[in-house]
DNA sequence: TATTGTTATACTCTATAACTATA
DNA sequence: TATAGTTATAGAGTATAACAATA
């Protein structure tokens, strides 16, 4: 379990340097494929809210990602991916082949099977 | 898949900051069960040999670790766990319990079938 | 000449605290 | 008064380059 953690984390690493950007760059960016406020990927990301800003800055500054006001809430803003974030994380995807050549190993019953293994690992949680 | 690491990373992170240390400073320890040099913890971490460097001296400020001479290459040195480091990391693989909460939910044959799939996941890495 | 490990240093990531503006 | 987000800033982690000792 260790192993198979840590050649995943690595193969995440790898893919994120490929495109320069830093692993929790790569994973906002991941996570825009829905519009979301910065609190909300604040939570998800586990870490402060100023280190969203930060993180937000940089990708707008590459023009990867568009901060929007809420039509319901003037404090808050709303985060989504440009055209060029969705081509990036496109690209970032395809580098990041762990999954893609984990799985081409197993069978789709194995695939299934290890899926639903996973998933009861993850019961509440 | 995704799920799973992030919930396995998370909880790697939350057992190591209980104890005060990195993740990186934990996953040395870890490692430490038996006595390494300096590089090939590097290799192990994927990371450059002065933040080992770093590492190792913050460990033998805690005296969680100490470096003794290698007796083949005066050069190089050998790493190892103080009892006290022992303890610790002991503490932590205990306070670190998503494996074992996680395998708890499964029975002796899905959690032989999961180490089995998830070998085959990383055959040839 | 190459290798092991260290030092000095700069850059990035992240968090804390104080702040603005809305609610 | 509380919340969403920002700013300024300091701390920790990591890498690069130059170096020492040894092979």
């Amino acid at each position: 379990m260790f192993a198979f953690v840590d050649a995943y984390n690595h193969a995440y690493e790898e893919a994120a340097r490929l495109h320069n950007l830093s692993v929790a760059h790569a994973c906002v960016l991941g996570r825009l494929s829905t519009q979301r406020g910065m609190s909300e990927l604040a939570e998800e990301l586990h870490c402060d809210a100023s280190n969203i800003t930060q993180i937000v800055t940089r990708l707008e500054a590459r023009s990867l990602a568009q901060r929007q006001p809420s039509p319901d809430d003037r404090r808050s803003r709303l985060i989504r991916r440009t055209p060029a974030g969705d081509a990036l994380n496109a690209m970032f995807e395809q580098s990041f082949e762990f999954a893609r050549a984990a799985a081409a190993r197993l069978s789709a019953d194995e695939q299934n099977q290890l899926a639903a293994l996973l998933g009861r690992l993850l019961a509440d949680q």
